[in-house]
Parts: C-alpha cells; structure tokens; sequence
DNA sequence: CGAAGACTTGACGGCGGTCAACATTGGTGG
DNA sequence: CCACCAATGTTGACCGCCGTCAAGTCTTCG
C-alpha cells in the first residue's frame, strides 16, 4: 500500500477539502479572504516529527490539512498516555486559547501538512464574531465531552469493550469526513499507539483485535480496518 | 463529628464569602449588583440529593455557596465514573455553556446551599465582558486540564500513585481557598467515591489508604485528612 | 434500639502486564 | 536490485495487581 502523501494545501483557502471541518468554518463560508490573509505559513512534516513540545509556548498554531496526528502527555518512568488523535480539519491546540505552556506534546502520525495562524491575532479574530465563538465553544467543549467519555471507557471498561469503542467512534469520526469508502476506513495507528491511547499494552491490543477479527465484527489488514457488522461490535463495546 | 452544616447565601452577593473562587468573580469586584440581581434562587438541598441528571436540559444553572458535591457518568452495567468533586465557590455545569443535555449526572455529596441563575441570561452575560469571558475560558480549560490528568492517572498510574496524587491535588485544591487548617482539612469523601473517581473498588482503596498511612504520610479519621510528609507522599505519587 | 452506610480484613481468582522470541513489512543505502 | 535495519505484528509462558466475594465491626441517625 502506497504511504499517504501530503501535499501543502492551496493557495487561497476558499475552496479548502477540509475546510468545512475547521474551528474557523463559518468564517471560511462568509469571508474565506480573512482565513486565507491570516494563515502565515503552509507546511509539510514527514512522519513522527514533533509538532508541539509538552511545555512550550506556541507562538503559532496549526490546522491539519492532511495525514494524521496525535497528542500524549509523558510520564516520568516513560509512559506515555494519548489525549487524542488528529485527522485533517483538525485545529491541534485548542488548550493554546489562553496564552502559556501546553500540558501535552502533538507528533504527526504520518506525514502532515500544516496551515499555520499566528496564535495571538489567530484567537482575537475567533472572538471577534458570535458566530465564531460559539464553533470555538462547540469545539472545546466536544474534545472534553470526549476526554471524559475516554475517561469512562479507562476507568470502568475492560479492554474489550474498551477497543470496540475505540474503532466505533473512530469510524463515526471519520465517517463524518467522508473518508470511509468501500466500507472500509485507512487507519494507520499502530497497535502500539492503540494502546498508549487505551491504557493497555501492544500485546494486550494484540490479543483483543484478534479476538475481536474472530468474533466476525471486524477486518483489517495493514494501515486498513473495516467494520463488517456494527451490532456484533457495538455490543462487544457495551462491555459484557 | 458534626455534619457540614449548609446556610443559605447572603442576600447581597457583593460580599459572599466565596465568591472570589466563582467564575463570575470578576463581576463581583466590579458591579456586584450585577449578580445579585441576576441570582434567582439560593436552595439548600439535603445530602444524596440529584441536583442535576444525565440527559437533562438544564433551564437554570448553579453555583455551590457550600458544602460539597459531584459529578459522574453511569455505565450499562450500573457501575459509574465519578468525573469531578465540587467545593463551595465552584460552578456546577460548566458544560451547559451550550444548550443541549448534560452528559453527567450532578449530586449533592454532604447538605449543599445552591445560587441558581437562569442559563440563558448567565451565559450571555458572561459573554458580555471581555474579562469575564476571559474567566470562563480559564475555567472551562483547567477542569479539561483536570480530566486529561486524571485520565494519565488512571490510563497510565498504578493505584497508590492515583491515591497520593489525589489526596495531593485535593489538599491543593483547598489550602488555594483557605480550606486547610491546622495542617488538615475536611473530606467528607467516601472512600466508595474516592473508588469510583479513580477507577479502582472500595476495597482497594481502603488497602491503599492504609498503606499509605502505614508509610507515615498521611493520618486520617472520618471526614478528615492531614498530610504528615508531603515530599513522601509525592514520592508515592510519582510512582516509582 | 434497629437499620443503613461506611470501614476493615482475609481468601481467592482473573484480567491484563511483562518478558521473550520470532515473523513480517517497508524504508534506506550500498 | 539486494542487504540491512527499524518498526510493527504475533504468539506463548508466566505472574502480579487489583477485583470479587464474604464476613464482621463501627458509626451515625431515625
């Protein structure tokens, strides 16, 4: 399979793919020039590349055009936990609304390519409008209805039930992009990020997808992952 | 000991005593009328009570004048994660910001003294000013802070390490509003509920409060804790 | 005084972690 | 084009943390 390949997004912002999906989407459909005269800088990171680092001040912020990336807190003996996982229209660092240090690291998963705002004028012009605020609102307060829902899902659920979710509302997400075809969805997370954002280990996720390909619900093959009976996996996700 | 006893609050907001720590403090200092007048209901609701349920639209929002109180989600099989506890002074559904059903249930942990407003006219005053929306921001992303810690913690931390760290971040939480005296303070937490906000049993949690006490680090009674050697207990913390 | 809630302690077992070996894939440079 | 290497996927053996079950005590309150 061919590796997933970025490219810098175009010139005016306009007729942005992805741009429907933005925090600045009502923006983009009323005023496109005031999103594309504010982006500062088009960028394209190979893969694994550090994007944040946990306590840094960014002095620029970002919009994933295209790949995948993540963000995770360190611990000290190593560990780490992921906080989420980033698909294109993202905004990467809604914590960077209030200037200081951001708690956590972002990397791209894959290669990425980046539309970069300057972070002070970037948060001024989103509060500037009703509209605006209201989809920065909608935003901030999806990510941490969905870090409490993870929350849950860690503290209660067991590995199972806990990787079925994790493929379920994977598929909603990107579904909701357009970018399930054939049924079937890329999905090009390792097993290991699987389970630093699941707080599980590789062989434990190992174990739960083979169980889980057994069962029928699921099939997947390198970087793709098909969900072939939404029943079977929803219940195995409701935890028995 | 005697149980927390819950007053209901002054009749004039502009010198409530914990309305330094609400999010509308900024308006306090400023035009404290703004509040009182805007504040429709003081209620005192017994302890165990239901201030909020999950899946409910709420018409009128609180803030906690005393006594303790939490939040938390239920799961298919009856079990819950508790998401957060609350002291006087906080905001209970932050996430009402947006209309739309609570996605937690809210209920009072000993008896509570509520100041209730009507949502709609409480958002859209605090969106009137810059600095109040300033606060509500800080607000909304330190308990997102909050919850992604707690998620490492209990994704990522063995169950000593969530105790300390727990116990730590209470204490904290309350010396910051002059809640700890005589090197101790008053929690009024279970050690039922302590189990269900850090994803472990009861009895497990009993196990490690001990230990933890055997170590020298803290000494506890009912509804009361003191921290004896804090650099011990955030060794314990680190998890080493 | 009775009942309900909370705390404590012991015995036992299982989910999921640890360690280790090996297979497979894809990228890189010679 | 091939050799090599790093990253990833897979499987088995073993074990420990923490959950489950259960009994009993203590505290609070009606």
């Amino acid at each position: 399979m061919r590796p997933m390949v970025a490219a810098a997004a175009p010139v005016s912002c306009e007729y942005c793919p992805v741009g429907q999906h933005a925090v600045y989407a009502p923006a983009l459909a009323a005023t496109p020039d005031a999103i594309t005269t504010r982006r500062h800088v088009q960028t394209v990171l190979a893969a694994r590349r550090t994007i944040f680092s946990e306590g840094e001040i960014p002095k620029r912020v970002y919009t994933l055009f295209s790949g995948w990336a993540y963000r995770y807190r360190t611990l000290s003996d190593g560990g780490r936990q992921i906080l989420s996982f980033f698909v294109p229209g993202d905004f990467l660092t809604l914590q960077s609304m209030k200037p200081g240090p951001l708690p956590y690291t972002v990397k791209a998963l894959t290669e990425v390519a980046l539309c970069g705002f300057e972070r002070e004028t970037f948060f001024a012009f989103l509060l500037r409008s009703d509209e605006l605020r209201e989809s920065l609102c909608r935003d901030v307060l999806a990510q941490y209805d969905e870090a409490e829902r993870t929350l849950v899902d860690i503290g209660r659920r067991p590995a199972l039930a806990r990787v079925a979710r994790f493929l379920l509302s994977m598929e909603e997400r990107l579904r909701a992009r357009g970018l399930v075809q054939d049924g079937g969805f890329e999905l090009p997370i390792p097993q290991g990020l699987i389970a630093d954002a699941l707080g599980l280990t590789t062989v434990h996720v190992n174990r739960t997808l083979a169980s889980i390909r057994d069962s029928g619900a699921i099939e997947f093959g390198r970087n793709r992952m098909r969900i072939r009976d939404f029943d079977e996996l929803r219940d195995l996700a409701e935890c028995r």
